[in-house]
RNA sequence: GGACCUGUAGCCUAGCUUGGAUAAGGCGACAGCCUUCUAAGCUGUAGAUCACGGGUUCAAAUCCCGUCAGGCCCGCCA
């Protein structure tokens, strides 16, 4: 949306230095320090110079743009007329169409039981990036990995299929009480866990199991996949209760039936023999293993989820090919960085995939008040029983304050997305409920209740938001808690595409709720529909986008808004 | 032992990629503001050796080197 004046101060500083540059700034709408470069390379002072540059550049910018020079900085100010041109047209703006695809992989959860707390962080991110990557116009598919191969769904089957089931006796009553597929799975999971760990029998059975759908025997790989999908359909329901959707389930079994995994690992071991195991060495491109070497398939044949992995990614590849071009983004604990390292330079070296660039979003654990949870012990908490708390804690402290008894689930989901999206995806988080829920200062609640506001005053204004939206206004001696909003407003584009493509949804995140104390300070500061009518109607287009922006900005975020509280 | 990530007021976080303005917010504390559009709000005060030690630079929270602390990985698990 800026990208234009953006490109028309650029054209003019680069007139001066090539490689100058304006950035967002808290003193004005751009700045630039380019004067203290040139004051470098000249040996002048800064301020000189940037007085300089202002006064040649004024000139050509000042329509939409105003200059001052302040101390070596060049300040850029939109001007009334811009913004007055420009704000209306948040509400039309669209972002061009992009010939490129992401396939953007999040979650993936084993189907083995609930989903528990330590994988939300996951599903909010990579939600949010998928949202704001399709918001940008990029072709966006979100894909979800079911892993219904390999040992841990082969020991649940086979439990399952003997009825090995543990007694819950150390689960919660939360757990014990819930209905549902993957609530019904656990028992089953805990049971094998430990029969494949003192049952030689047992853990022959599957071991075998393993062997032969490896093999193409369709008994075992139809009993895994049962299996995994009737977990599976519980995950769903728990993500889909999140508002957390996704285009396209991939199933780790359909690469190993149409043998894909053995046409990778005899790609990668040509030369390897019976009953050893098929490894490869990364060293010589920088990677190191403690034993040294990466082991692709064991001695008896079967696969490690690496190489179940690099087939995934093929055929990831292959859809991107399809389309032209494009990248592929995975959202990852920091706990698989160097499996994804592995896996990125053996699709790069070993299978010459050079024209797609491959990231992933890492991010560091979430530290639940300090509890720490094993799944084979089933001492877990699931996403449901977090979400169901928070969704009683809103409840509690709504019916206290005797505010509307609607949106209790939109504002505890959004109390907890919210907490976790606004912190960097890479440092550490300690979740506090209590601090998600606070509903004062930088929550999803403050957010949804600047919104509420909004929504009253528009509703009693008497006039339609069709017709608010078709006023025709002028900015000029607006008060500065407008111009603040307006400021911001113009931003909203810009911010949601480096948060798309830098992958960073706390851009976003901070973005919003500045932009609700922004208005909350404007609501008390500035009467609208009071104000004589001009103003009134300059106020009530601005509150009108506020809302725009702000429906908008927390449905990337994945976060509901609420008309009354 | 090796790889990667993190360290900013009592607590939590932004800023670090691309060095530049008084280090920006929130919680908590304290003091104010509802006969006027929702006080879950607004205004103000106190609170920071930007982990530590060097280096580069006119200029370092930001870049480089080292140290310490926390996380995480280095499996014929996934």
């Amino acid at each position: 949306m800026l990208s234009n004046i953006k490109t028309k101060i650029l054209s003019e500083l680069r007139k001066f230095d090539e490689n100058a540059s304006i950035e967002f700034s808290e003193h004005c709408d751009f700045t630039s320090t380019l004067a203290f470069k040139l004051a470098k390379k000249e040996k002048r002072n800064p301020t000189v110079i940037a007085e300089e540059i202002a006064a040649q550049i004024s000139k050509n910018l000042a329509d939409d743009v105003e200059v001052k020079a302040l101390n070596g900085y060049l300040n850029f100010y939109l001007t009334d007329k811009f913004y007055g041109e420009n704000l209306p047209k948040i509400f039309d703006f669209k972002f061009n169409t992009r010939d490129e695809k992401i396939i953007l992989e999040h979650t993936s959860v084993n189907p083995s039981g609930p989903i528990h707390i330590g994988r939300i962080r996951n599903a909010i991110i990579g939600d949010c990036i998928g949202r704001t990557l399709k918001f940008c116009n990029y072709e966006t598919e979100i894909h979800y990995y079911v892993n219904d191969m390999g040992k841990q769904i082969a020991i649940i089957a086979l439990a399952r299929q003997k009825n090995l089931k543990k007694e819950l006796a150390d689960l919660s009553d939360f757990i014990k009480n819930f209905v549902r597929n993957d609530y019904e799975i656990l028992p089953y999971y805990i049971a094998g866990n430990e029969y494949y760990e003192t049952d030689v029998e047992f853990k022959n059975q599957v071991d075998e199991i393993i062997k032969k759908a490896e093999s193409g025997d369709k008994a075992p790989i139809n009993l895994m996949k049962e299996t995994a999908k009737f977990c599976l359909d519980g995950q769903k329901q728990a993500l889909e209760n999140l508002d957390i959707k996704f285009d396209k389930f991939d199933y780790e079994s359909e690469f190993v039936e149409n043998k894909k995994v053995n046409e990778v690992i005899n790609h990668l071991c040509p030369d390897r023999k019976d009953n050893e195991p098929a490894e490869i060495n990364l060293e010589e491109y920088g990677i190191k293993r403690e034993k040294g070497k990466i082991i692709i398939a064991r001695s008896n044949g079967t696969s490690v989820y690496l190489a179940r992995d690099i087939a995934y990614h093929l055929y990831k590849i292959n859809l991107i090919n399809k389309f032209g071009s494009g990248k592929i983004l995975n959202v990852l604990g920091e706990d698989h960085k160097q499996e994804f390292l592995e896996l990125k330079t053996i699709l790069e070296k070993k299978f010459n995939v050079t024209n797609i660039s491959m990231s992933a979003i890492f991010f560091s654990f979430v530290n639940f008040e300090g509890k720490k949870f094993s799944t084979r012990k089933g001492n877990i908490i699931t996403i449901d029983e977090l979400i169901s708390d928070a969704i009683e804690k809103a409840k509690n402290i709504m019916l206290e304050k005797n505010f509307a008894t609607e949106g209790y689930k939109d504002i505890g989901i959004g109390a907890v997305k919210y907490a976790i999206l606004k912190i960097d995806p890479q440092k550490q988080i300690n979740f506090k409920l209590e601090d998600a829920l606070n509903f004062e200062g930088e929550t999803a609640c403050y957010i949804q209740y600047a919104y509420a506001r909004i929504c009253r005053l528009i509703e009693k204004s008497n006039i339609s938001e069709k017709g608010i939206k078709n006023l025709c206004i002028s900015y000029q001696n607006v008060d500065d808690a407008e111009l603040n909003l307006a400021r911001n407003l113009i931003k909203f584009y810009d911010i949601a595409e480096k948060a798309g493509n830098e992958f960073r949804p706390n851009l976003l995140a901070s973005y919003i709720y500045n932009l609700a104390t922004l208005f909350s300070k404007f609501y008390d500061k500035c009467p609208v529909l009071n104000a004589e009518e001009d103003v009134k109607k300059r106020r009530l287009l601005l509150v009108v986008l506020v809302k725009f922006v702000l429906k908008n900005g927390l449905n990337l975020l994945g976060i509901k808004t609420i008309e009354r509280m």
